[in-house]
DNA sequence: AACTTTTGCAACCGCGAAAAA
DNA sequence: GTTTTTCGCGGTTGCAAAAGT
């Protein structure tokens, strides 16, 4: 990792005290010195910082390496204890109880893993934010999106090689009337009215889902380029249109008495019309 | 079997708030 | 009251292992 030129809020602070000729407070903590050992731990150096813990406590961090007489920053010290060496860390996969809880208290706090982790005993704030970063980000919006948006990169990594070899596919456009129509369908034959939740309701309580980028947040406040989606954004919203059974999913949509309002602009922005269309089979053919 | 790409996760970094000198 | 450090947090990175070609 590059670090040469990275320093510290608190160095920068020390530097300017030096130069005016004061060096109040307390002494440095991560003095940046020769020979301390970096990455991962040694199963050598987990045993003396558990021992010494286990025998001192761990009162102050910045003293504690030296004291324990490990060749590392106590910034270090506290992180392998907190996220690694404490006792009461619980250890194996996330039970199913487990990854529900942090779908829902994601939804209610946002990237608060610290407070999240509060609720899961023995689950750490990092391990909280892997998990979630790693699986639950895309499952919570589909279980099946994993695969799905594995699948269609693919796909379209293929066709944009056979369009890069071959003649270029001309571009399909929905006419407004005939999106008007396929959404009103969709909505109505899914047999659920999600009139409670319109996306009035949605924005004025936008600081719920602050950290959770929905279709709305994309179309109302994000998008800078007024409908030009990111990658990431447009599999995210692909995602979503395959788990209806949630009422943020309409909320974020749109209602049935205006169902293409936000998905107009996604489908008829300038991209590859086939990648959504297949997106949209495959959510079609999950839900139907 | 060899090579490439993707995934999972531990550890690092900078920052802001709180605490200490 | 001011200055500086410490702590804790969330974002990001890098690398080993797994999966795919």
């Amino acid at each position: 990792m590059e670090n040469v030129d990275r320093r510290s809020h608190g160095t920068a602070h020390r530097e300017r005290g030096r130069k005016k000729g004061i060096d109040r407070g307390r002494a440095p903590c991560c003095e940046k010195a020769a020979g301390l050992n970096k990455g991962p731990w040694k199963p050598e150096e987990d045993q003396i910082l558990v021992n010494h813990i286990r025998g001192f406590g761990h009162g102050n961090w910045r003293a504690l390496p030296k004291q324990a007489g490990l060749l590392r920053c106590g910034k270090s010290c506290r992180l392998r204890w907190m996220n690694y060496l404490r006792p009461d860390i619980k250890r194996g996969n996330f039970t199913e109880e487990e990854e529900e809880t942090i779908v829902q208290l994601h939804r209610k706090l946002g990237n608060r893993w610290s407070a999240i982790a509060a609720s899961l005993p023995g689950r750490t704030d990092n391990e909280i934010k892997n998990v979630w970063h790693t699986n639950l980000k895309r499952r919570l919006l589909d279980p099946n999106s994993a695969s799905m948006i594995q699948n269609m990169k693919k796909k379209k990594k293929k066709s944009k090689k056979k369009s890069e070899s071959s003649n270029a596919r001309p571009r399909l456009f929905l006419e407004q009337s005939e999106m008007e129509r396929f959404w009103s369908d969709a909505f109505m034959s899914m047999d659920v009215i999600a009139t409670e939740t319109s996306p009035t309701d949605h924005q004025s309580n936008s600081d719920d889902f602050s950290s959770s980028t929905t279709i709305a947040d994309i179309s109302i406040n994000g998008d800078p380029t007024d409908g030009n989606l990111l990658e990431d954004e447009r599999l995210q919203v692909a995602a979503e249109m395959s788990d209806p059974f949630s009422i943020d999913h309409f909320a974020t949509i749109g209602t049935p008495a205006s169902p293409n309002h936000y998905c107009y602009d996604l489908f008829n922005s300038d991209d590859d019309m086939d990648f959504w269309r297949d997106c949209l089979a495959y959510s079609l053919q999950e839900v139907f």
